[in-house]
DNA sequence: AATGCTAGGATAGCGTTACTATCCAATCTT
DNA sequence: AAGATTGGATAGTAACGCTATCCTAGCATT
């Protein structure tokens, strides 16, 4: 298919699409002469992981390069790709850094929890600059306070890891550790919400005020 | 204390606090004379908490100050407080809307799960943005397949709720919704990636050892 | 009271990000 | 043959979140 094809179909401004194989989001079509170039399925299915991760992660376009190049690189194993994931999702907010005091008391938790990070994971980092905030607003911050949501946080960590096709072609499994990691931790985070609200229908009644 | 006093305490540029004064982020402090004015520790305290909804949180200014006007708002009843939070936080990526196929999704598996959302909620439309890209996966998406996420969703949102002092001031409870709302979700999407990586080293990563 | 420094307020400017629009010559389609 | 379309290059735009400059008025010191 043409370039006003692949734009029809995914959804995408022609321009978009251009901007996109600008920045090396989108791999060229295959050049058909030196005016036209054909693009495949692959590219509409790499439209559709962009848009994915654009929409609903809020990504920036410089970050989902990382990502999809990452997805790409048939040479990286499947646990750096998740730790390439991890930071491009962790990692796209804010600049600030974690302060001394957090990071051991990231540390700490991470210990008492019996969770074991690479060395130098720059989740800690992440994690300290959360704790350092919770910290500042009086939060309890050690390991039993913070049970429920670490058991939480595992629990769905087991059933994606599980979630991963091992034994698949690489491609596949690398696509789903990416879209995986994104996806499901919104896919998580608006449940909470939604549980929330449930939560407090129940408990404060659904007839509390005349809603307009 | 003047301005160049909140400045140094709260750590952020004296051109910065005059444009959350501008957009209505921080309140006047008290004009001490044409030229001068006070500022309290209630001043640096909310300084704080507009820190960590921009740092942490990435809340866009406008965003912000719609939470922090909730929070002021006495008239406001947490829960409509709650609702004005989660659509901060729910709404502030992305600007495309569900489809029609994803919405109803969205109802089917709140209405599976038993869960109990106010007429209008918007999260209903955020959940089925993130339904529709997992379906464009070719990803599950009934309450069955589901149910590891809306339980863990379900167990912290409880605690959470259990957390609001709904006998204290409304001011204190207020800021801990706003904040709770906020900053426990980062908290619980930072373990999940750090349960990731703890899983999947203790299965796959090196030096790994069968641990049963 | 003169001097110099800071505060507060208004306005304008800047850097980044993510597109979007315009051109253009070379095809392609009919 | 002729109008439309394509790929590619380049420039422009809009929103956002600050940041810098001005200016006048007061405070603080001498």
């Amino acid at each position: 298919m043409r370039i006003s094809e692949l734009a029809r179909q995914s959804g995408l401004p022609v321009a978009t699409i251009k901007f996109y194989l600008r920045e090396g989001l989108l791999p060229p079509g295959d050049p058909i002469s030196r005016t036209q170039a054909e693009y495949s399925d692959a590219h509409l299915e790499r439209l559709r992981l962009i848009k994915a991760l654009r929409d609903i992660a809020d990504l920036p376009v410089a970050t989902v390069g990382t990502v999809l190049a990452a997805v790409d690189d048939e040479e990286m194993p499947l646990l750096d790709l998740l730790g390439v994931t991890q930071t491009a999702v962790a990692g796209s907010k804010g600049t600030a850094s974690a302060s001394q005091a957090g990071v051991e008391l990231a540390a700490q938790l991470l210990a008492d929890l019996e969770w074991t990070l690479m060395e130098d994971s720059p989740l800690v980092d992440s994690l300290a600059r959360v704790l350092d905030v919770l910290r500042g607003e009086g939060e309890p911050v050690d390991a039993e306070s913070l049970k429920p949501w670490a058991d939480a946080a595992r629990a769905v960590a087991e059933v994606e890891m599980d979630h991963i096709p091992v034994e698949a072609p690489r491609a596949e499994a690398a696509h789903i550790v990416a879209v995986g990691t994104v996806i499901y931790g919104e896919l998580l985070a608006q449940l909470r919400l939604a549980a929330q609200e449930a939560v407090s229908l129940d408990r404060f009644g659904p007839a509390a005020e005349p809603a307009e």
